[in-house]
DNA sequence: TTTCTATATGCAAAAACTGCATACCCAATT
DNA sequence: AATTGGGTATGCAGTTTTTGCATATAGAAA
């Protein structure tokens, strides 16, 4: 499923527009990153916890050529599901 | 920051009441978590992708006791940043 | 049409995962 | 508004898993 299905099913279960299903999703995704940016994690109960994750520099390798390479340090964004959505997967 | 301070957000963002700004919300989860459930991935481009990733039985071991421990197969939800959001967090 | 994303490759090192106790923070109920 | 029950973070070791490097291409999305 991609953005524009996911906009026509809210659009449809929240009986809006889908300009303004759209514009929805898109404040909220916009408000969950600028908290990351904040360096704020953002927990949302019985879905997940979004946070950023620091990553160490490292030694890496290009695969065609096999020549060791430096990696910086950085961050990513990092989902952790909650419990319940762990178990929904595992029953 | 957690749920009801992000609704909250969303609630002056989108002009909602507070009531409403989370039943928009958990539509949005809820509508990822069906397409989840049904085994489809869900891609947000400029945000980011959410998978369900099987995970095979394997030995593990309880870091207390040293005791071997077989552990079952399981899936879990995976979430990977789009380019765009890596970029945010690396400049 | 033009941008974005998945894929596939080898390999080193970081990170996750396991059980479990404690502390903590949040959500819901009274 | 306050209490309580429950989910979540943390630390521990050692093994498994993931990550991410370059780059081209195919396919999909904006």
């Amino acid at each position: 499923m991609n953005k524009k299905q996911l906009v026509v099913k809210l659009s449809g279960a929240l009986n809006l527009s889908k300009a303004d299903a759209e514009r929805t999703f898109d404040t909220i995704t916009n408000t969950i990153l600028d908290a990351l940016k904040a360096d704020d994690s953002v927990k949302i109960a019985g879905f997940g916890t979004y946070k950023v994750a620091k990553r160490k520099a490292r030694v890496g390798r290009n695969p065609r050529t096999g020549e060791q390479i430096q990696i910086a340090a950085s961050q990513k964004v990092k989902f952790l599901p909650a419990k319940a959505l762990k178990e929904v997967f595992n029953k």
